[in-house]
DNA sequence: ATAATCCATATTGAAATTCTAGGGTTTGTG
DNA sequence: CACAAACCCTAGAATTTCAATATGGATTAT
């Protein structure tokens, strides 16, 4: 039970560009060198984000992605699920009021909730900027 | 991130055997038949069951599984880490202690590891003796 | 005009998943 | 002892997913 490294990549891909905001347009190139990811891949992904509106692009020289909105306004989950797909660790419990043929008599259903809502309890609660945030102590605790 | 068949048709197999235990031996024919599950890959399932210790097997006629232990000697954790392998999200937060060539400047870990600490809290807590009270709850809701 | 950048789609190689197939081994019963 | 019921073992196959790579196009600042 994995995160795939897309939902990976898209994680550090936003958060790159919400630590390295300033105005300008960041190319992907210098995304992809700093996080040492393949510039294609990463094309794919990014694309995912832009069609989603979470990014916006300027294209040609000097261009690049800026964030759409406030670094606050992105929960990992958001960015989780449109690059990865669902997080939910079984379908059946998938959405509120899915229900499955063998539901009446699925005990492991129960469980499997218990799981989805831990989960979600996470992912939905941090936000990007929780994540700029953990990286600017990071940061103190090296220069200290 | 799906927990895969293996995992859920383990879950349900050791379930079935709590379940119906009455000190005689259980068929896997029989589990097959109840739980809906080809006989053939409940097989390979429970051979990793039950060369854990989790299961006892019993050849010949009549023969067939027994619990080892107690269903509450058996978490959740232990059965599905046994036959998916890790549950950890990340591998980087696999077990404590392990690092990464990142991990000085990977925010994103602090993230997995509260995702894992959160899986864990789940599958680590619920034990097979919860299942079985699950299900008879459920059953009484459906008499009543 | 050029080159830097984003954009779109196809292909690929490896691995995992989810079984199915075909036998073998043990052992209780008649 | 013969038989059949059960467990045991390994291989393979069909499908899907993953994680890229490859190729070329469109836009636009300079």
């Amino acid at each position: 039970m994995r995160i795939s490294t897309k939902g990976r990549y898209a994680l550090r891909l936003m958060l790159d560009l919400a630590v390295h905001a300033s105005g300008d347009p960041i190319r992907l190139k210098d995304v992809a060198r700093r996080q040492n990811i393949s510039e294609k891949y990463l094309e794919q992904i990014i694309s995912v984000l832009n069609k989603a509106g979470y990014v916006r692009s300027i294209r040609g020289p000097q261009g690049g992605y800026v964030l759409q909105n406030a670094p606050k306004e992105y929960t990992v989950g958001m960015i989780l699920r449109l690059t990865e797909g669902s997080l939910c660790p079984v379908e059946c419990v998938e959405e509120k009021g899915k229900s499955c043929a063998m539901e009446k008599d699925c005990t492991t259903r129960i469980l499997w909730q218990k799981l989805n809502d831990a989960i979600n309890g996470v992912v939905d609660t941090v936000t990007l900027e929780d994540l700029v945030d953990w990286r600017a102590q990071q940061a103190d605790h090296y220069v200290i």
